[in-house]
DNA sequence: GCCTATTATTTTCGCGCGTAAAATTTCTGT
DNA sequence: ACAGAAATTTTACGCGCGAAAATAATAGGC
C-alpha cells in the first residue's frame, strides 16, 4: 500500500481536493455526508494524519497552549502541570510542556519558541520577578495572550491565579496555636520561589495578631534542592540547639522533608504528643507529604482548583480575544490536612 | 523602531539578502567577516529570530531531538530527563520533552507529533511492551533515529541503553545475605513498567544461587501511584503479619517510600541493627530516597552515566546517518548505598 | 423544469523559511 | 591590473498546509 506524505497524497487516493480534506481535518461537519465518509474511508485504509507544525504554521488561531513551569522536577509543578495538561486535552486544546530548570536564560527562550508555536494562549508560571527577566515577558504578554499561576508579576499577563499564602500561614499558625504552640518559621534566606517572601510576611503579620514575637529562622543555601538545604539546615540548627520554639512551620513541604530527614537522624520524634519532641509543619500538600514519617501535616493547595481556574480563565481570555478588560487576579486559598506531624 | 516579522524584513533592514542571512542563522561562520557584522548589528537592534517551526519544516537534518518519557510526575524520569536534556543543549540541540502521563494513546499521539518536528533523533523510554502500542512504535523508528532507553523493546530502535536490573538485585540481594538476613521481594503483581518484571526473575535468580526460597510478595493495584500502592500492600501484610521475611527487599524506591510510611503507621522500627524490627531495601536512588525516615539502602542508577551514554550514542547515531550496524545493547550496573535502613 | 439561494468544492495565493543553480560581486595573489 | 577562487546575490522553487475568492453543485420554490 502507497505510503502518504502530506495532504495532498491522501487528497489523490480518496478523490476529494486539497482544500476539502483540510476543511474536513479543521471541522469534519464542515463537509458533505458523501465526502465525508469517502474521506474516512481514505483514513482507514492510510492512516494519515496532518502535520501539526504546518497546520500551525498557516492557522489564523491555532488549539494550541503552551504550559511553563519553572522547575518541572519538582513534583509540585509536576503535579499541577499534569492536571492543567490534562483539562486542556479536555476542552480540546493541544498543551506543550516546558520547563525553565530554573534558568532565566531557559525561560527566555522558551518564551521565544513560544511564540513560534502560535498558541492561543499560555499558562506562564514565572521563574518569579527576582529571577525572571521582566521586560522579556512583559513583551511576550503584549503579543500572546497569557496567564501568570503560582507567582505573579504585577501588572504583566491578562490574570493570575495563585494561591493565597496568607491563608495557607494563617491557618496553619492558627492551628498551631490552638493546639498549644506558638511555631517558629523556617526558611531558605533567599527562596528560589517567590511565593516563600509572601509567606514569611503573612506569618510575621499572624504572630502580630496573635501578640506574640515572630521567630524567622532562615537557612542558607540557594538553587532548587530544597530537601538538602532543609536538611543540612535542620542539622545545624538542632546540633547548636538553636531552635527557638518546639514547633516549627517550614514554609513549604520540600524543606520540610529536608527537616524531617535531619530530626530522624538526630533521633528527635516529632509529631504531636506528649511524647514528642518537636511539632513540624508546613505547606503545599506535596504529593510525597503523605508519605513522609511522620506523615506532614499541611495546608494543601488545591490542584484541582487551581488547575480548573487556569484553563476556564485561559479559555475565557481565548473566547473574549485577548482581552478580559480588567486583569484578573484570584487568590486559592487553601485546605488544612492534619497528619501525625503537628 | 520597526518591527521584524520575518526573514525578509530582516534582510532588508540589515542591508542583506534573504539568502545569506538564512545561511548565517544556520551557522555564522560560513558567511564573510564584514556580513556577519552587519547582520549582528541589525540583530542588535532589531532583536529578530527565525520561527523555529518554520525553520525545521524546511531544513534538510535539523538540531531537534525528542524526549519521551512514560510519566513525568515520576521524580525518576524527571531527574533523568533534566539530566538528558541538559546534555542535549549542551551539545547545541534543541530538546522537546514529552510525557504520555502513562497512556498509550497518549505515546502514540506523542510519536506522531514528533514526526512532524522532524528530529535529528529521538531518545525514548517506552511505556514497555506491555503497555505500548509496538506497531505504532517500530513504524516509528523505521522513520526516526531511534534510541530507546530506561525500557527495552527488543529490535525496536538503533540502540537500548538501560540499567543492567540483574546486576541491582545481586548487588542488594548480596548485600542483604552478607549482613546476615534473606530478603523477601515486594513489588506490584502488575508493574506499570517492565523493569519490574526482571527484577522479580533476577531476585528469584539470585535466591536459588544462594540455595535459598525465593520469596516474592506481589501486591494489588495498577497504575502510577506507586506509593500508595506500596502503603496499602504494605498495610496489609503486616495486619496480617503475612510477612515471609524480616528483611524486604522493594522492587523501587516509590514502593519503598510507601512501604516505609506503612511501617511508621504501625510502629514498626526499620532499620540495621539489633533493637530494629525491620530491614528494607530497595532499587533507584530515587531522589528522595536519601530522605526517607530512615534514608534508604538502595541500588542507585548511575544518572549521570545514563544521561551521557544515551546523548553520546545519539549523536553517534545522527553523525552515521540513522544506522550504527548492529543494534546496540548497553546495560549500566548500580553503585550500592548503604543508608539506614537497611 | 427553470431560476435563485445556499452550500460545497476548487482555484489561487500566502505563511516563513531552506536550498539549489546561475549570475554577480568581492577578495587573493601576482 | 588581471585571472581565478570564494563569497554573495538573484532567481526560482519547494515544504505542508490554511484561507479567501471564484466556481460548481445541490436544494427549494414556483
Amino acid at each position: 500500500m502507497r505510503k502518504i506524505r502530506n495532504m495532498e497524497e491522501f487528497a489523490e487516493v480518496s478523490g476529494i481536493s486539497r482544500p476539502t480534506v483540510s476543511k474536513y481535518f479543521h471541522d469534519p461537519d464542515s463537509v458533505r455526508d458523501s465526502t465525508r465518509k469517502r474521506i474516512e474511508a481514505a483514513l482507514a485504509k492510510y492512516d494519515y494524519r496532518p502535520n501539526m507544525f504546518a497546520v500551525n504554521q498557516n492557522r489564523k488561531l491555532t488549539k494550541n497552549v503552551g504550559i511553563v513551569v519553572p522547575y518541572l522536577a519538582d513534583p509540585y509543578f509536576a503535579e499541577i502541570a499534569r492536571n492543567i495538561e490534562e483539562r486542556c486535552i479536555e476542552a480540546g486544546f493541544h498543551p506543550s510542556l516546558f520547563s525553565a530548570h530554573g534558568k532565566p536564560e531557559l525561560e527566555n527562550a522558551i518564551l521565544d519558541n513560544l511564540r513560534a508555536l502560535k498558541p492561543a494562549g499560555v499558562l506562564f508560571a514565572p521563574l518569579g520577578r527576582r529571577n525572571s527577566d521582566k521586560k522579556v515577558i512583559e513583551d511576550f504578554c503584549r503579543d500572546v495572550p497569557t496567564i501568570l499561576f503560582d507567582s505573579n508579576i504585577e501588572g504583566v499577563g491578562a490574570a493570575f491565579i495563585g494561591s493565597d499564602n496568607a491563608s495557607f500561614v494563617n491557618q496553619t499558625v492558627d492551628y498551631l496555636h490552638r493546639s498549644g504552640d506558638i511555631p517558629c518559621f523556617f526558611e531558605m534566606r533567599y527562596p528560589a520561589n517567590p511565593n516563600a517572601i509572601r509567606r514569611r510576611d503573612a506569618y510575621i503579620a499572624a504572630m502580630d495578631r496573635l501578640g506574640m514575637e515572630p521567630h524567622v529562622v532562615a537557612v542558607e543555601g540557594t538553587g532548587w534542592a530544597f530537601e538538602e538545604i532543609g536538611r543540612q539546615g535542620a542539622l545545624k540548627l538542632l546540633e547548636s540547639d538553636a531552635l527557638p520554639t518546639r514547633t516549627v512551620l517550614c514554609s513549604n513541604d520540600r524543606l520540610a522533608i529536608g527537616f524531617l530527614s535531619a530530626c530522624y537522624d538526630r533521633g528527635i520524634v516529632v509529631g504531636f504528643g506528649p511524647d514528642c519532641d518537636l511539632r513540624v509543619a508546613s505547606m503545599d500538600d506535596h504529593p510525597y507529604s503523605r508519605f513522609t514519617c511522620p506523615p506532614l501535616t499541611t495546608a494543601a493547595h488545591d490542584y484541582d482548583a487551581v488547575a480548573r481556574l487556569t484553563v476556564e480563565t485561559l479559555l475565557k481570555l481565548i473566547e473574549s480575544d485577548g482581552t478580559l478588560g480588567e486583569r484578573y487576579e484570584r487568590l486559592i486559598s487553601t485546605r488544612l490536612i492534619l497528619r501525625a506531624s503537628a
